[in-house]
DNA sequence: GTGATTTGACCCAA
DNA sequence: TTGGGTCAAATCAC
């Protein structure tokens, strides 16, 4: 608990950085302005380095303990819930193992799109393969359903869901479920959980120039091709699952990158462990009132 | 021919 | 009972 009241004072002083950078702008915002917004937006970058270190400090027991993926050297089986259907006996689960995946540590992502018809920047550097779409109640698009491609060459039992998000079409949320174990994922994974870093790394807003602010971490997305998420009415063809957004873009390590090259256009906002959606639900509430935090 | 996608049906948790 | 997650046969693309 001491760190999420550390987590709050960091995010206070985040909102206060904010509020002075704002002010400037809006009775500066010229050239004797620009010195002091970089200090500011340094400033508000270290608040939420430090920030984003203490919550994933606190939280990667949360992350890590219940659920542990299923490990390459361990029976792949184990860990699925879907893998029963490969059995004859679709329904003699293990306790505890069901189809739907609700042991599986999990984070999320939203991803931006220049275009309703751009869905490059959902690639993530994974090869997904696509096995199911269903309609969501309450939702206005389709949530389509990803899994590893080496889920039976290598046993990688990570997946995905995608989403659009109701209210932007050109927001998708990406929901990751599962650590992969893939030789690929491997590579992904060493990644994912340093966002922080990945920061570091990030490039101005795409050309939409639209941007989604939230606590939670934020990377820039980056692919050379994706699998239309959906299959809408003008289906996306040429699908390439080879892929490539957080380590392609956001990162330089990307040994398994497509050689296609790509842009970077799209912002991620993830939240790297389940309990950090909190975070993402207060980033659009007022969470930044943290006195109520300390 | 092989691998990926689509889509209706099935299973299970809430 | 309902809705979400997954399966698997059919279909498509290369």
């Amino acid at each position: 608990m001491e760190e999420r009241c550390a987590l709050a004072t960091e995010l206070a002083q985040v909102l206060d950085t904010v509020r002075q950078l704002e002010a400037h702008m809006g009775v500066k915002g010229g050239a004797d302005g620009g010195e002091t917004c970089r200090t500011l937006v340094s400033s508000m970058r270290s608040s939420v380095d430090r920030s984003i270190h203490i919550a994933m400090s606190s939280c990667c027991v949360v992350l890590g303990a219940p659920e542990s993926p299923p490990s390459a050297g361990g029976s792949p089986r184990s860990g699925g819930s879907d893998q029963a259907a490969d059995s004859p006996c679709r329904g003699a689960h293990a306790a505890g193992q069901s189809k739907k995946r609700k042991t599986q540590p999990k984070w999320s992502t939203q991803v931006r799109v220049n275009s309703v018809e751009d869905v490059g920047p959902l690639d993530d550097g994974i090869s997904w393969r696509k096995y199911g779409q269903k309609d969501i109640l309450g939702a206005k698009y389709p949530r389509a359903y990803f899994r590893c491609t080496h889920r039976h060459t290598q046993g990688c039992y990570a997946s995905k869901q995608v989403q659009r998000a109701h209210g932007d079409p050109l927001l998708f949320d990406v929901v990751y479920h599962g650590n992969h174990t893939c030789a690929q994922g491997k590579h992904y994974n060493s990644q994912r959980p340093q966002p922080v870093a990945s920061g570091e790394h990030r490039q101005p807003q795409p050309a939409g120039g639209q941007e989604r602010i939230s606590v939670g971490l934020k990377t820039q997305g980056c692919a050379p091709g994706v699998a239309a998420p959906f299959s809408f009415p003008s289906k996306q063809a040429g699908a390439d699952t080879g892929s490539d957004f957080q380590a392609g873009c956001a990162t330089t390590a990307a040994p398994f990158m497509s050689p296609a090259t790509s842009e970077c256009k799209a912002s991620t906002t993830e939240s790297p462990m389940g309990d950090m959606e909190f975070m993402l639900q207060l980033a659009d509430a007022d969470f930044l009132d943290n006195s109520r935090y300390l």
